[in-house]
DNA sequence: TTGTAGGCGTTATCAG
DNA sequence: CTGATAACGCCTACAA
């Protein structure tokens, strides 16, 4: 039925065929009408209308190595956190016409390595990456590459290119030290699939407990969060250590999941257990204590992402190359 | 800093330089290496790792309108029902060397035609939907691709090529006889950014309240769905509809708004309030009672459309053209 | 205002 | 087994 190469998108050629002129008056017309005379003008309108014409991009690919795309590399696509972060990138990239290419890579980093190699097979005239850490061939790719690169959400201390994030660390530390002087004495980290902001928020975290004098204690699971994960590394929790009166989770499904288990055992939040959670999403507000969440500028990130990779296209590239954009802590009461 | 047109893919011709032998000779090893002789093979091998070669797709692109790539049209990144979806059809696409571009539109008809547009500019060798409603325009830049198309998740009465869903009227249909039958006397339907799915949803509560005697009530709202926009829905329902005994939503984010909104002003569920979501999210089991919902093989439908649009690329194209992958009810005790 | 020629990187094809 | 050539569609640069 299909030919493997049937795949017809009618060329320019066609359209100038049918009403008799050369394509390149048509090429002239699509990016500039006033450079062909009036008359033609309305022909090629029509036809390009009635036919729903569509640039081929190869060829500009080809002949400029650019596509008019910047690639965006996400872990998952099912981490609400990324949503708004794509958002404000698309406010800025389709402002300067410019199309994204979302990729993710389930937090794996040897099919983040494939899916750069796709990206950039496919020309993209800017990145925008999540995570700081690369193989060294992703790291080559991208460098032989020569493409503006935004390594986003953190603040990497030996950033590609330039970086616009905020320092989890910190704010990890901050609230932890928060809860201490609060009086709990045996604060968990509970954390799922070790990215790399799970890691800094636990390096963040143990700094601050280990400051007061007191031992660390990870509760971690290599499976993807989720709100049964949550309640079921709190029962594991609970049994080693009987004395536990607060968690700090790397984010809020795991959060609320331990809200949720917390409740049904009867345990007090916050009195019992103190708890707080990152990302400050949607469900948290909604829970009874609301829960305390560390809140990030995902929008703005997303915004002044694509703001750097354009400014670098459009040659305003500035000087500054890494921004902290900061948190906020959430209006919550369970800690 | 960077050229606008900086973005420097190093050429086959430099790798072949660099060895001292013709282009040529490294786009068949790429292909088959075995076509070249065994004593080239390991010095093509070694520099195109050391120089972490990328193969540039515009010239395929150009010379056979072929991308090697399927592109994905999803409503939302945020919406959690398309993850497992997409790992589905990347599961298949993977195997078979084809890459995704994966675009989305925010449930705009508008903007799903801008992406259409796009994914074809880029020549994707076919296409998977999400949606069967479509512009007229969109509608004319697909079939005149002349590629696969696949329409996911619904069952389309006129499909454009191939579908692969369930009967999402048909679902809302017996599950709410199911809750009349049990004695609830006011059941409405709660919905949110009325997507497709969402209007099949609801002539199918429609149907099945109407087929009792009853009437149907809608609370609706154009905003996106949320747990918190759940709560404050029932809110607005119970206003209006002070006997109201049964909630029917449109997903699992509204149902769980509802419950927690609920429970917190003492309403017992299932007995005073029976409740029944879509698409049996993790959170659901996680709430007492567990939630009813209706379940969808999303992963299954996923990896189906990606087979069929591969077996039509490579000839393999099968006579019959829509799928009913069925659903399930979860095991929840909310109804 | 309009038309023509060449080039971008890769591979199919044909010749050696 | 290897090499030369042309072709893909569009746009830049130049010519008329």
């Amino acid at each position: 039925m299909y030919e493997c190469s049937t795949n017809i998108q009618p060329p320019l050629q066609d359209v100038a065929d049918r009403i008799g002129i050369t394509k390149m008056k048509v090429s002239r017309y699509l990016r500039d009408p006033s450079s062909v005379a009036a008359s033609t003008r309305d022909k090629i309108a029509k036809e390009i209308e009635a036919t729903s014409y569509i640039q081929n991009r190869a060829p500009a690919m080809l002949s400029k190595s650019s596509s008019k795309a910047i690639g965006i590399l996400l872990p998952s696509l099912s981490n609400q956190v990324f949503t708004r972060f794509t958002q404000g990138i698309e406010e800025i990239t389709r402002a300067h016409g410019f199309e994204t290419l979302i990729a993710h890579f389930d937090y794996s980093e040897i099919e983040k390595e494939t899916k750069v190699a796709s990206l950039l097979s496919y020309q993209v005239d800017g990145l925008i990456l999540t995570e700081t850490s690369h193989t060294k061939r992703t790291l080559q790719m991208i460098r032989t590459a020569g493409i503006p690169v935004v390594e986003a959400m953190e603040l990497p201390l030996a950033p590609i290119d330039m970086a616009v994030g905020l320092d989890h660390l910190g704010a990890a530390y901050k609230v932890i030290t928060q809860m201490l002087n609060s009086g709990k004495k045996q604060i968990a980290y509970f954390g799922a699939r070790l990215d790399s902001r799970t890691k800094l928020r636990m390096q963040g975290y143990t700094q601050a407990v280990e400051a007061q004098g007191h031992k660390p204690i990870y509760v971690l699971t290599e499976e993807h969060s989720s709100f049964s994960i949550g309640a079921s590394l709190l029962e594991q929790a609970l049994k080693q250590y009987t004395n536990l009166d607060g968690a700090f989770c790397t984010n809020d499904d795991i959060a609320v999941g331990i809200m949720m288990a917390a409740q049904q055992k009867g345990i007090e939040v916050p009195k019992q257990l103190s708890l707080v959670g990152n990302n400050a999403l949607d469900i948290g507000t909604m829970m009874s204590p609301a829960l305390t969440s560390i809140d990030s500028p995902r929008y703005e990130i997303g915004k002044k992402s694509a703001e750097l990779i354009i400014n670098a296209l459009t040659g305003d590239s500035c000087e500054q190359k890494v921004f902290n954009l900061g948190y906020s802590i959430s209006a919550g009461s369970s800690l």
